[in-house]
DNA sequence: GTAATCACG
DNA sequence: ACGTACGTGATTACA
């Protein structure tokens, strides 16, 4: 964003200020939703703005030299796939690739088709065919690199301010229908971080110069912690509110075991029913993550819900208050209205059913990370403080720190975030800071 | 323009 | 009986 836009949209914003102060009854500004518009989300756009203009520093030279070497993998991994398959396709293409795999190679009986009748070869259907075929790692391998490459690699630098010198990403306030934020052009809430390649596209989001480093703060289990706390389920706060291992405590009720006991498989499908939990969880789904019969996730589900029965009411009376009222709220009276809650079209209500239990956490998690902001930006002025908020990643703050400011800025953000919304669990904050954004985490 | 795929929380 | 985990955005192929 110039700075010409970044005035004209201040004088812009003070003025819909006004305008709606006088358009607004004071029955409109009795309501919650008022008080989130007021106290939230206009003091927020001024912040987003303010991170937009900063805009966020790229190592390019590295990035070169990374495109080179993926390109060089990929021209290798294309050949192989080619020789295996006895013809030269095209691999981005979905169609081919399904038409060579399982018409031509026929690598397995029971191909899995899309909704429009398509052979399927995501990701998902290709790892379960993993040992059936040495050619599926290839492509797996192939399709990694091209998307770092396409995406990231070779599309950031283009994207780079020639006046600042920096990547200045727009975030949408009004997108997502739970209150979370979303990035575009770029997004840069989506950088790769799971994968050895995609760390190194991390790797190159840098400080402005030599005298900063990037600081990354992130809440720890901050939906989970929700749930609890919204729920006022006993066994979850106090696994909270002892500092415990949330996926292990939930392993050692749903499996009945004491925590020492806890294997590393109960753990980690213990992580998974939690995800469910705040999905809104259906045995289907369970039983497709965890790749087991779907009468055994209804078993884990059923005892997960013995252990944590605050957790199944709080459930019940969020899908209870939609169906009454065709909206759920978050902590700060945010809504999402589902209209479709009392559908007698049995999917379109499900769907809206697991929306009622999802949205108040994700969409509270947003609340709470925007009121930080807010407040963390207000004292990052009130000090004069030379570092700079760049980018919110839904649970995280990023950060270009003044490495004199270290201590300060680290205690604002820190006590900002944890500290700005109570709840009956706290709210625990992970730091970590280095000379690039992989190395902050 | 839509579908498929895949990157993140 | 039926098909499902929640929320996003970018790229590519293809009609």
């Amino acid at each position: 964003m110039s700075e010409d836009k970044q005035i004209f949209y201040c004088s812009e914003l003070a003025d819909i200020q006004l305008q709606l102060s006088e358009i607004f009854t004071d029955e409109l500004k009795e309501l919650k939703l008022f008080e989130l518009f007021q106290n939230i989300e206009m003091p927020l756009l001024k912040v987003l703005g303010k991170m937009e203009l900063e805009g966020i520093n790229l190592d390019v030279k590295m990035l070169q030299k990374f495109s080179g070497e993926l390109e060089d993998e990929i021209k290798e991994l294309e050949q192989k796939i080619f020789s295996i398959s006895g013809e030269e396709f095209n691999i981005a293409s979905p169609k081919q690739m399904g038409e060579i795999l399982f018409d031509k190679m026929q690598i397995s009986e029971k191909a899995k088709r899309t909704k429009s009748g398509q052979y399927s070869t995501s990701e998902e259907t290709l790892s379960n065919l993993k040992g059936d075929h040495p050619i599926i790692d290839l492509i797996l391998e192939y399709r990694g690199l091209q998307k770092l490459l396409s995406t990231y690699v070779n599309a950031l630098p283009l994207l780079i301010d020639e006046n600042s010198g920096k990547i200045h990403t727009t975030f949408n306030q009004s997108v997502a229908a739970t209150g979370r934020l979303s990035s575009v052009n770029p997004n840069l809430q989506n950088i790769p971080i799971r994968t050895e390649k995609g760390k190194k596209m991390r790797e190159s989001f840098i400080p402005r110069n030599d005298d900063f480093e990037i600081l990354a703060a992130d809440y720890s289990q901050i939906e989970l912690r929700i749930m609890a706390a919204l729920s006022k389920d006993e066994s979850m706060l106090k696994a909270f509110n002892n500092g415990e291992d949330i996926h292990s405590a939930t392993a050692a009720k749903v499996y009945k075991v004491e925590e020492k006991d806890v294997t590393r498989e109960m753990r980690s499908h213990a992580k998974m029913v939690n995800f469910g939990i705040i999905y809104g969880i259906s045995a289907f789904g369970l039983s497709q993550r965890l790749g087991i019969k779907r009468k055994e996730a209804a078993e884990i589900i059923e005892n997960y819900f013995i252990e944590f029965p605050n957790v199944k009411e709080y459930m019940d009376k969020n899908i209870l208050k939609a169906r009454e009222n065709e909206f759920v709220e978050t902590i700060l009276g945010r809504r999402r209205y589902l209209k479709e809650i009392n559908s007698r079209n049995g999917m379109m209500r499900s769907f809206a059913e697991r929306n009622a239990i999802n949205a108040p956490i994700q969409g509270s998690a947003a609340d709470i990370i925007k009121k930080a902001m807010i407040d963390v930006q207000q004292e990052i002025e009130n000090q004069n403080l030379e570092s700079r908020m760049l980018l919110q990643v839904h649970d995280e703050l990023v950060f270009d720190m003044k490495k004199s400011e270290k201590e300060i800025l680290m205690k604002i953000v820190k006590e900002k975030m944890e500290q700005t919304i109570k709840l009956d669990v706290p709210l625990v904050v992970d730091m970590g800071m280095g000379e690039n954004w992989l190395l902050a985490h």
